[in-house]
RNA sequence: GCCAGCAUGGCGCAACUGGUAGCGCACCCGACUUGUAAUCGGGCGGUUGCGGGUUCGAGUCCCGCUGCUGGCUCCA
């Protein structure tokens, strides 16, 4: 059967005739934000495409606009592949990984004998440039594997990905080959990417699945390399370590400014700054890494969190119970943990013929307050709660300000129940868990499902998984949040929901967590006396609100940038006088506002009024007070407020009154 | 743990190719003090993370350790 000369395709939704041989580029031209197409062809899924692809009769076709997420990873991925180019032609023996795009931008995996330097990649960006500005297009061609071999022969992870894929290729083939390789072999035929310049002769040339931007001049002046790395090939601790470049890549010169922009604006909330600057905490190196101590500002914060949240378990029916820092070694071969997790807890200390380790979880010890005397199902659910200390060996390299730390606090509370009370018990502690979160005005979080995964790290049978699993997942769904399955991340005793928080600088972390165990009760024996008298195993629902209290704290301060609501904040309101005639008259409102609870305080200074205004600004005081000789003679004292806006003459009765409401009501100011 | 980079008074920074450490803020002292983000003057403070080496001489070069930063792996 020939060609018919005229194709019907869909374009945009709308029906049309084109000629044989019509590319998206023909349909498009003059679009200089469309950079690919996204085609269904007759009978099958939709595909990103180069413009330059013929259409075939039935097509149904739609522009993938450059500042879409397609558009942008077509662009971030063929700017990785300006990047290759810029490494071979400057590194001739650079082998090449992988190069998919990521948030923000892409980065590319080359084995080099040397690391690269901030002096290479300056060298990079300007080849780069050059290539940039030559107008190389990228010219698709569909090779055999066995051509592609012959190809590549000098490629040796390149050949590892073409054996990997198996040939005809399973849609799934790419995923499962590297995090990311999928840019490179997927589904389906193998195709090699030639950079073509004006003359037609080939600068250069990758395996690749594409799709790419027609030309690089496309890339403009919207990208930047931003950092060198090293990386696993295809993720593996056991494989060789690859340079890693990363990138960022925007539609234009602007988007890339305010990119860099909000990076900056990110760092100045970074809690690890804030942290020192507002004089809240610190690392001392004597005491070693991921140890904190709290200052008093910062001490300050951290009690008002654990006075909100021991009140609020209270409320909850909870029982504040207490636990020591270390445990005989058995304690924690009972509980499961030392087989599992010995290497993330610190190294035992012996005395007295015994070895002693410090705890990394509380759970362990919560089973013994439970097993301490025979317990009625009258008494379930048992719910046990405390901060427990706990020491954790995090590796050096990932230990992160309060956010990764190796001692920390846990809010952490167990619920003791019958798997009928389950259900009703993970309900409940899901709500507690979102009504903290919204108490501490945190609105950017998703829950997330960790499963079973492969492997022998997970004890206990199938059914049991299965069930836990599903129960937990049916509380997630019925909250309305965003829910993201993280199969394999469960403990090893079970499944999880937990709350995943976004810092500043785009990292997510766990913050509460709600698990399922059903094999700890088992492993220790826990048993209690049901109504007919059999004595039955109880499940375990381990929980901690917080998560970690360091942790939250660090989260807390990038969110609010260290503009805390008057009830975290570590000093609520500075009277500043006009003159220091003017002084008396604030004492005695910071005398009234004391007595209220509020920490209050008056600047007796001799700096000036303008240099103490400036001074309680940058410490984020959300009540600076201001009186001069109008206020004194009114009996009123002057609001100045974070945004620097004002509110004078306010009598001090109701000065006192608006303040205790602010901080009773934990509403932002 | 792995790769790379960094490490100067409490904080932020300076010191040309190696020649015996400077500045601002903070802190202390004194003077000043009338309306919303820095008053003026003076002073204290570092042997340049720790240990070793090269050199006539090291903050500057080399090695080890500790810590930090960015990734990777990991994360009960």
């Amino acid at each position: 059967m020939s060609e018919p000369a005229v194709l019907r395709v869909v374009v945009d939704g709308a029906e049309r005739e084109v000629a044989a041989g019509t590319t998206g580029a023909a349909l498009y031209e003059g679009r200089r934000d469309v950079v690919a197409v996204r085609t269904t062809a007759v009978g099958g899924a939709p595909e990103l495409r180069d413009l330059s692809r013929e259409l075939a009769d039935g097509d149904a076709v739609e522009a993938v606009e450059v500042g879409s997420p397609d558009g942008l990873d077509v662009l971030r991925h063929s700017t990785a592949h300006v990047l290759a180019q810029a490494v071979q032609s400057l590194h001739p023996q650079a082998k090449l990984g992988i190069g998919p795009p990521v948030r923000d931008g892409f980065y590319y995996d080359f084995d080099v004998e040397v690391p690269f330097t901030p002096e290479d990649l300056k060298a990079l960006e300007k080849e780069m440039q050059r290539i940039v500005k030559e107008g190389q297009t990228f010219a698709r061609r569909v090779v055999t594997d066995s051509e592609a071999r012959a190809e590549l022969a000098d490629e040796p992870y390149k050949l590892e990905l073409i054996g990997l894929k198996g040939g005809t290729g399973s849609p799934e083939a790419g995923d499962e080959v590297a995090e990311g390789a999928s840019v490179e072999v997927g589904a389906g035929e193998l195709t090699i990417y030639d950079n073509v310049r004006r003359g037609g002769e080939v600068a250069w040339k990758d395996l690749c699945r594409g799709p790419h931007v027609p030309s690089t001049r496309l890339l403009a002046n919207g990208w930047q390399l931003t950092r060198t790395a090293a990386a696993y090939w295809r993720g593996d601790q056991a494989n060789q370590q690859l340079q890693r470049v990363y990138g960022t890549a925007w539609p234009s010169k602007d988007e890339l400014r305010a990119h860099l922009e909000r990076l900056a604006e990110a760092e100045r909330r970074d809690h690890r700054r804030l942290g020192a600057e507002l004089d809240l905490f610190s690392f001392p190196d004597e005491i070693g890494s991921g140890l904190a101590v709290f200052h008093p500002r910062g001490g300050v914060i951290k009690r008002e969190m654990e006075d909100y949240v021991r009140r609020r378990h209270v409320e909850e029916g909870f029982d504040y119970v207490g636990t020591p820092h270390i445990s005989k070694q058995a304690l924690f071969e009972t509980s499961g943990h030392l087989p599992y997790y010995a290497d993330t807890m610190f190294p035992p200390m012996e005395l007295e013929n015994a070895q002693y380790y410090l705890k990394a979880m509380n759970c362990p010890m919560h089973n013994l307050i439970f097993r301490s005397r025979g317990r009625s199902y009258r008494e379930l659910p048992l719910r046990f709660f405390e901060f427990g200390s706990v020491y954790r060996y995090e590796k050096s390299g990932v230990v992160h300000g309060l956010t990764r730390v190796r001692g920390l606090t846990q809010d952490d509370s167990h619920s003791y129940c019958t798997p009928e009370q389950a259900p009703a018990e993970v309900e409940k502690l899901l709500g507690f868990v979102l009504g903290l979160l919204a108490d501490f005005g945190l609105d950017d979080y998703y829950l997330e499902l960790s499963t079973r995964g492969t492997g022998d790290k997970f004890i206990g049978s199938d059914e049991e998984w299965e069930q836990a699993t599903e129960v937990l997942r049916g509380c997630a769904e019925r909250t309305g949040l965003e829910l993201v399955p993280d199969p394999g991340g469960a403990a090893f005793y079970g499944p999880k929901i937990s709350v995943q928080a976004r810092d500043a600088i785009g990292r997510t972390w766990q913050m509460s967590t709600i698990q399922y165990d059903f094999n700890q009760p088992a492993r220790f024996g826990l048993e209690f006396t049901a109504a007919d008298g059999s004595h039955q195993q109880p499940v375990m629902i381990h929980s901690a609100k917080f998560g970690s209290l360091e942790r939250f704290f660090g989260v807390l301060v990038e969110h609010y940038a260290g503009a805390f609501p008057p009830w975290l904040a570590p000093v609520q309101v500075v009277g500043v006088p006009v003159a220091e005639d003017f002084a008396p008259h604030l004492h005695d409102v910071v005398r009234q506002l004391k007595a209220q609870g509020i920490r209050a305080e008056v600047d007796d200074s001799d700096d000036r009024m303008q240099k103490k205004i400036r001074t309680h600004s940058k410490a984020k005081v959300p009540f600076v007070l201001i009186a001069g000789g109008d206020d004194v003679e009114a009996g009123a004292v002057s609001f100045r407020y974070r945004d620097g806006s004002q509110d004078n003459g306010v009598p001090v009765a109701e000065a006192v009154a608006r303040i205790v409401e602010a901080v009773r009501s934990r509403v932002q100011v």
